[in-house]
RNA sequence: GGAAGCGUGGCAGAGUGGUCGAAUGCGCCGCACUCGAAAUGCGGUAUACCGGAAACGGUAUCGGAGGUUCGAAUCCUCCCGCUUCCGCCA
């Protein structure tokens, strides 16, 4: 949720925000409006309840029997008052940043920068569902028959692959060399701290996700109501609420999470698109990245992590796109979202396989995650970006394909799958 | 899944119906002493919201939500978490 002083002092300013990001700016007057009765209410309650201080303690109990009728009704309106309040308040949206592209939707995303030549093919480019059928990397078929529509079963080098990528990332992450030599570029001397690496649960409390602003929309989140718990779309939802309740000093920052789950997506909505193979499913393993800051730093590190995605694709050597999300399509919690999209052979595209989010203090507002300075203390930064899905194993299937169908490994992932080609 | 116990400030730990936002110790900050430090002494040391230009005042917070009462850290109900024992299990 935004700063309540934000929203009080400068309504305009969040207007024009949330308006670029199609949300609808009369939420910000509804709110100010249902915030000032809720003002006035507590100014009421507070006035009874000193009241019944003091009549308590002068023991006057027959007056105090009364005033308490008060309090009772104080109660309720203002419980009335500061439900309605606090739905509004998580309604408005993160405001985008300065250099966020004003649009409708993802038309008009911006394309930052390239890197690599997609590859000129000399014979037919197969697509990677028929490369896997051929070596029995992905059966879609038997996924239906046991767990529905957009399930897969990845087996051999693709499964593999996977944990390949998995480790490949790790040993990035983890290596304040590599690391050093990447912070150096978004500016000198930023910090090269390593990466925790984290296996979180996959399961969340409702009210956690409500915190994370990760619980809408409901219709795309898997539900376990004998339980009362929602499984995760992301690490990102168990990951950021890793110091909830707390207050940290300035000296631990920034604090770095590397974590890799399984995320569970209903894909509600989505019935129409990519519906042939396994771009969309609705299980897959993610590493993710989530990481807190000073305010004063968060920008940078989300500049960072986006040149840490970049460094690990070119170690794949798998020509991708950078792209900036433009208000209309990037996602309510957002300040500043930024996506790579890899080059798909089959599909002459590029698809999206990474994200970045710059949250800024949105989601530790609610999560009460603080940073405590020499003389305040405030709310921490926050960041979460992907570092590998599953989709990169199908870009690497179809830009790694060779005139006699084989299948070569890139170089940096050889070691891990422990051969050079698949076929 | 069954049984028992526990959950208090940055930490440890007292407090079982009123004057308790909470003893005491540790930690931390300031001052004194000292050439300096340690030790010692004195003072201070939670957060949020509301009102106020400010000084300051008010309200809430003892795991969470309800309830009883003029009054709840203290009594009752439910929930969450932790510990120990049993069962089950990778």
């Amino acid at each position: 949720m935004l700063d309540i002083k934000l929203l009080r002092e400068n309504p305009e300013l969040v207007k024009k925000g949330i308006t670029a990001k199609k949300a609808d700016p009369g939420l910000v007057d509804q709110f100010l409006k249902i915030d000032a009765e809720w003002r006035a209410a507590t100014v009421q309650l507070e006035s009874h309840r000193a009241e019944q201080k003091k009549l308590s303690q002068e023991r006057k109990i027959e007056e105090a029997k009364q005033n308490r009728e008060k309090i009772k009704q104080a109660e309720e309106e203002l419980k009335t008052l500061e439900e309605k309040r606090s739905e509004l308040w998580m309604r408005i949206p993160n405001i985008p940043s300065e250099d966020t592209p004003v649009g409708k939707d993802e038309g008009e995303n911006k394309v930052l920068r390239k890197w690599g030549e997609p590859r000129k093919f000399d014979f037919p480019v197969k697509d990677y569902m028929a490369i896997g059928e051929a070596f029995d990397l992905i059966d879609t078929e038997t996924a239906a028959k046991v767990s529905g529509a957009r399930f897969g079963y990845l087996k051999g080098e693709a499964a593999m692959l996977e944990f390949a990528l998995i480790q490949f990332g790790l040993s990035v992450l983890t290596n304040e060399k590599i690391l050093k030599k990447i912070a150096a570029k978004v500016q000198k001397g930023y910090s090269a701290k390593p990466f925790v690496p984290v296996i979180p649960p996959v399961m969340i409390r409702p009210e956690v996700m409500q915190k994370m602003a990760r619980l809408e929309p409901k219709e795309e989140r898997y539900y376990i109501p004998t339980d009362d718990v929602y499984l995760v779309g992301s690490a990102e939802h168990t990951l950021g609420p890793l110091h909830i309740g707390e207050t940290i000093p300035e000296e631990e920052f920034p604090i770095r999470y590397v974590g890799f789950s399984t995320a569970f997506r209903r894909e509600a909505g989505s019935y129409g698109k990519d519906t042939k193979g396994i771009l969309r499913v609705h299980q897959f393993d993610k590493l993710e990245i989530e990481s807190f800051t000073t305010s004063e730093n968060s920008r940078k590190e989300q500049d960072f992590i986006v040149a840490i995605q970049e460094y690990c694709m070119q170690q794949l050597e798998l020509p991708y796109e950078v792209m900036q999300i433009c208000t209309g399509d990037m996602g309510g919690p957002d300040i500043r979202q930024i996506d790579i999209n890899t080059w798909l052979p089959s599909e002459s595209k590029y698809r999206e396989t990474h994200t970045s989010d710059f949250m800024g203090d949105y989601q530790s507002r609610r999560l009460n995650t603080k940073i405590r300075r020499k003389d305040a203390t405030e709310f921490v930064h926050m960041n979460d970006a992907t570092v590998f899905s599953q989709r990169p194993i199908l870009a690497i299937l179809e830009n790694y394909q060779r005139k006699d169908g084989k299948v070569e490994i890139p170089k940096v992932l050889q070691k891990y799958v422990g051969k050079k080609i698949i076929g």
